[in-house]
DNA sequence: TCCCTACTCTGCAACGTTGCAGAGGGAGAG
DNA sequence: CTCTCCCTCTGCAACGTTGCAGAGTAGGGA
């Protein structure tokens, strides 16, 4: 049951370990008769080359790690679906890694600890993650970092403008004319910069429109599930002021469950309330009433993401760091559209 | 920007490189001078073992790679989240990759090539993949199968009973005393294997209940997506007879598609029709209304396959292949039930 | 004083591969 | 017939680590 290595391939086929490694490598040119003798061998053998051993001969291993929160939300996964399919494109095999934005995985595969040295560089999604300890990372492996955690901080950063994207969100709403615009998914504490740039966001388009925030109408959560939409609207139907005429939720998954509550507290979507999410997720496009929703160009990060990624790798990381944008856009639907069709 | 090695964290301690490997992996005794020394070197030259001369070494990884066919199909990824968890009690570092379904992915990872030779052992839902191709694969690494497909061929494998799980959700359509119980999701050909159980189960719970089957109400679909099930559902609105009063969709996403079409088409779920769907992902349980379906239960699935592995690696392959079942049960919600609430 | 034990530490070899530089042989040219 | 060149093929060393077996030293007991 141990492995068939070169060195009995090259034996059964009666000559060097070199001139096997050659022959399967496509290497240097080789006789007829010596590759044809070889093939038989490593057939016969079952020979497979050991991709350890090459890969430390060779110092690389031609694997990308891509390191998300969570793979079951489905922004993640239909991002990781655009990123592996651009590494692949690029001759690299991705690998996906999920860390349930627990500090300690995160930490361990950005340090480049345990198996995650295996990798010739790394795509993160980080949580948890502070900059003063990314700061303190072994900088062989080359990072790029995904969303807005922790921008601008002097590492290779990919993602889209939230301050707009969520203004955009919000002026829709208001300019439906509905009053009381809600929003769930603050997080005001220190790894939810995201959550709260997209309040920055609805603040500033309340402010364009010269509205009050009413500060009561902002609900926060700890994450972003439909479980927290659900309950965060429980929460805004109980204001002492009544439903507001409209939610924008930091995500699909929060605006889904925030859909769920209404409709089944006898609400009308989007007669009675209307309601936004962010990111662009398959699910919204097939609920009832259909999503309105921004749209983060996943491709286009995809494709940054990668192509900056790679450059670190050729470049063996003395390029400076780079922080760029994807375009998003506003997608309406029938959640803020009344009379549909 | 060289790696550095053992070598050099022993010259700057004036220590053996054993010496050095011994403190950074805690494999002898040492005296408390000689660790500090070690310690600071380590510290001072930024040491990183190199985990690829390590695994060449041991012989091993760490690492499973677990093969699906696409991550943002919710069963996968939630399915997902449980092996990850489960190996990571286990010691392993769980990878995930995604296939498209692409019988050249699928191969290269079941056939330990390329990249795929680096992991300790595979779990795979395969989609493409015939069972001749399977049979040539070299058995150094450790293969668990997942789902129904090439089932009870030689290969370990696990799986759910998907014809009396079918023939369980039709039967429950059928006693809620609809008539015309239509099926989406039918798959006649090769790769269809767990398509066609779930036909033959809808067809028993028909016959166990001395109903006829229309075999112009089984609507095949290519995918199990929300866009293949809101097609089917459009081609069964259009049949003469009229709308069915029931479906039985194969998975949750054909079902939430299907619900699409029945309510923009102006009929209720489940009033005029109920639907059931299969999987029991998070976006059936909070879409309005919400879906009656069959649950797996993923959370033995994952723990089923990963001691399997764990097994198959430990004994080197020489236990016999088996090949068992997880639980699963019905989960009424409201799209099969009338006076909600 | 000497021996034995126990505790640290060390050097060598090997994991399976590839880079390098060169050896050997055949064919073509003079 | 011989020289030269080129085309194949080869052996050695190294990638960075760990297993093994043993060397060296200090301390305790006789």
């Amino acid at each position: 049951m141990a492995q068939t290595r070169l060195r009995d391939v090259a034996d059964a086929a009666g000559v060097s370990i070199r001139t096997v490694s050659n022959v399967v490598n496509g290497y240097a040119p080789t006789s007829e008769d010596v590759r044809r003798r070889v093939e038989q061998a490593v057939k016969e053998l079952g020979y497979r080359p050991n991709v350890l051993a090459r890969n430390l001969k060779q110092g690389r291993t031609g694997m990308i790690a891509l390191v998300v929160p969570e793979l079951d939300v489905p922004y993640f996964a239909e991002l990781s679906r655009a990123i592996i399919t651009m590494g692949r494109e690029h001759g690299y095999t991705v690998i996906l890694d999920q860390t349930d934005g627990e500090p300690d995985r995160e930490r361990e595969m950005v340090m480049s600890k345990g198996s995650a040295a295996m990798f010739d560089g790394i795509i993160l999604s980080p949580l948890a993650l502070s900059r003063a300890e990314l700061i303190q990372r072994d900088p062989a492996t080359p990072l790029v970092l995904l969303g807005e955690h922790i921008a601008g901080s002097g590492f290779d950063h990919v993602s889209i403008d939230n301050v707009s994207a969520a203004k955009a969100a919000t002026l829709h709403l208001i300019d439906l004319g509905r009053q009381r615009v809600a929003a769930i998914g603050d997080q005001p504490y220190e790894t939810g910069e995201t959550a709260q740039l997209r309040t920055q966001g609805y603040r500033l388009a309340h402010r364009a429109r010269k509205c009050k925030v009413d500060s009561s109408l902002i609900v926060p959560t700890t994450r972003f599930h439909y479980a927290d939409g659900a309950a965060a609207m429980e929460q805004l139907l109980a204001h002492p002021d009544g439903p507001p005429g409209a939610v924008f939720c930091f995500n699909d998954l929060l605006a889904l469950g925030a859909i769920r509550t209404l409709l089944t507290r006898g609400l009308r979507v989007p007669e009675d309330v209307a309601v936004v999410g962010f990111d662009d997720i398959e699910a919204g496009r097939f609920n009832t009433p259909s999503l309105t929703t921004i749209a983060p160009d996943k491709e286009v990060i995809a494709q940054l993401a990668v192509k900056r990624l790679l450059a670190l790798i050729a470049s063996k990381g003395v390029e400076h760091p780079s922080d760029v944008s994807a375009p998003h856009q506003l997608v309406v639907r029938e959640s803020t559209t009344i009379g549909r069709g």
